[in-house]
DNA sequence: ATTGACATAGACAGACCTGTCTGTCACGAT
DNA sequence: ATCGTGACAGACAGGTCTGTCTATGTCAAT
């Protein structure tokens, strides 16, 4: 049986991009090598090829679905405790949520413009706009609050969110999360 | 001319580290290889491998001596304006001047850790190791200055920092340090 | 039934990676 | 003067990386 799968399984590049996108967020871009996702998505690397010309193209695409979820998930949770609440810290209790996942590793975007060199290159301008998105909406919630200098608040909280995130990567620390509540608090009502 | 560094010049260990410091910082720990070391340091790859069993002695030589570095200049530099100003908020303008260096690619811990995948490695606990100590001397300064709980204010400066150093490193934004400047301010006079 | 699109399996090239090995040279101490 | 030490230069092995290529198999539409 050339098709192990069966007719059913789902596309190769589905199949392809899950794999990816678990490898790199898990081991890194530059530890994941193309060899092993093709190995692990069942997929011959022909097929590969054709879905994706280059591995440069597969980390695009993993990146920019990554943002994609990732987005639309924090903004779902965010919005829909931010209104009843009226308080900011709420955004602390989103980010607990993600921690506790098993396979949580820090901030994809994080980790990969840490791993670019100084040059400049497709992956890295990726992760600049995912943060640029992200304070973005940071800057409408404060709106929707009417807090005052939206966009400086939005900064500010861009510092609190991305240091926690990556105080929780290092240490590991169950209670991270904490000194981000106290800060937002704090910076809302000070 | 076997030696064209003479009788004069640094030790070969010495010219190794130096240049290892500089890729790794600047390129990556994985992008960068041994070769390329070698051949930048003017080394025999003998020569390298007497001083540097493995790359990842290497690379441990690296992050012990760039602690050591760091954080003597970061004590330094807050310890000569802490007592004198009295507000943690001249943090803010010691990390200013760290950034203002045109080689600035953010912290080699966090780079390390974000580098290093999900299993354990000596570069991960070594960069681990980094964070508790500038948290344990964030402590000290906290102390001295007479702050209310001083180990929650630790914690939360972390978190500001942290913050503070990947946002710069990610949108190299001129006013990064505005935000750390005020949450310190905030944090400490709330 | 034949064709075309798409999948698999796996060999292969060429680059790069870490680490080992041989051989040569300079220099200081005995 | 010889010998030990450390540095140099560079070949080499064995592995991994990305990307190309050939050969084969399956299935749907014509």
């Amino acid at each position: 049986m050339a098709h192990p799968q069966g007719k059913t399984a789902k596309p190769a590049r589905d199949r392809i991009l899950e794999t990816a996108s678990r490898l790199f967020y898990q081991e890194g871009l530059r530890a994941t090598g193309i060899d092993r996702i093709i190995a692990e998505s069942g997929v011959a690397k022909m097929s590969f090829y054709r879905h994706f010309p280059s591995k440069t193209d597969l980390i695009a695409a993993f990146l920019n679905a990554r943002h994609q979820r990732w987005m639309s998930w924090f903004r779902g949770e965010v919005d829909r405790r931010i209104d009843s609440e009226g308080r900011l810290d709420v955004i602390a209790e989103v980010l607990d949520e993600w921690f506790q996942q098993p396979d949580f590793r820090g901030c994809a975007f994080i980790n990969t413009v840490a791993e670019s060199g100084s040059s400049s290159s497709r992956e890295r301008e990726i992760a600049v706009q995912h943060k640029a998105e992200l304070a973005n909406y940071l800057e409408t919630v404060a709106r929707r609050l009417r807090l005052p200098e939206p966009v400086t608040m939005a900064e500010d909280m861009m510092v609190i969110i991305e240091g926690t995130i990556v105080r929780r990567q290092m240490t590991g620390d169950e209670n991270a999360v904490d000194a981000c509540r106290r800060l937002l608090r704090l910076r809302q009502f000070a």
